[in-house]
DNA sequence: CCGTCAAAGTTCAAGCTTGAAGTAAATGCG
DNA sequence: CGCATTTACTTCAAGCTTGAACTTTGACGG
């Protein structure tokens, strides 16, 4: 199969390591500030924002891990977590009660609103307020498009 | 302090989403096809494909830890495990013995130059070959802009 | 010189992630 | 009806990351 492969151009490249660089700077410095202030993770965070928006502040496990890309058991393990600090509970799902459901606790929902105005400012600082709104647009675009890319490639066993 | 926060516009917030699917997502393909095909990880790759690229295939342990932005400690234990595996050895710098290098043995390089072509391959499937040329720059432009910011940030205690 | 300080690495414990294996409930199928 | 599969989750062990504490070696100031 390999037969010449098809190196990366020097612009590619250039893009690529740039990428690199975000991909393993980014989450440690929004994982920190998070921490320092209020002792959750990036992944809690959003967990527990997750759960803030829908409606009756719950979801089915399975939803929420599909919403923040998340392997069911890495969810699982943090919900565990989040509710022996309690801020959420799991409870049956009632309309089957086959199904679990995480649902946000008064003290997770405060926590929520306590750390969202840091964390936004966070984003603002780290990402957003340094790119011109053409490049707010372009890194959307290009942010689905890879996405998209992997998760076409981790579908198609078939 | 924080008397108005500045939420996110829409079209910042879906920005801000977009990359944070990328960045939980990304990194584990990534991972994946090295771990399948070479049992490595990305990171142990930018380590190996770093000591490639440089003269004489080694590198002060502080110098590659800057290159592939990660923490001493980090780089400490992923190093021990390479060299337990024999990809390289740790040696005093000849210059200057109080510093430690990374050299590249001949199994290290060997590993990079059989495991480039399917990473290389993976990223254009993943990242590159879904995008234009625009994008591609719009991408390197961002994300450098992005790491800079981020790096602002750490520095100034101060 | 001597003491203090900083830089470069290492180590360790605590905690997190991962994938594989397990459970339990429903759904299809023969 | 009952057997096999699928779906939704949980658990566990192995391995990885992290930050703090420690060691060693030079650099600097008085």
């Amino acid at each position: 199969m390999p037969e010449e492969p098809r190196w990366l151009t020097e612009c590619e490249r250039e893009a690529w390591l740039a990428l690199a660089s975000l991909i393993f700077k980014l989450p440690g410095a929004l994982d920190a500030q998070l921490l320092r202030d209020h002792n959750l993770t990036l992944f809690d965070y959003f967990v527990l924002s997750g759960l803030s928006m829908a409606p009756g502040r719950s979801l089915r496990l399975s939803t929420l891990a599909g919403q923040i890309n998340s392997s069911l058991s890495r969810l699982s393990n943090v919900v565990k977590r989040l509710e022996q600090r309690g801020l959420l509970r799991r409870e049956p799902d009632p309309e089957n009660p086959r199904y679990n459901r995480a649902v946000l606790t008064e003290a997770g929902w405060d926590l929520v609103v306590a750390a969202a105005p840091g964390h936004v400012a966070a984003v603002r600082r780290f990402v957003i307020d340094g790119l011109t709104e053409e490049q707010v647009t372009a890194l959307r675009e290009v942010s689905c498009r890879v996405t998209q890319q992997v998760d076409e490639a981790a579908q198609p066993p078939q």
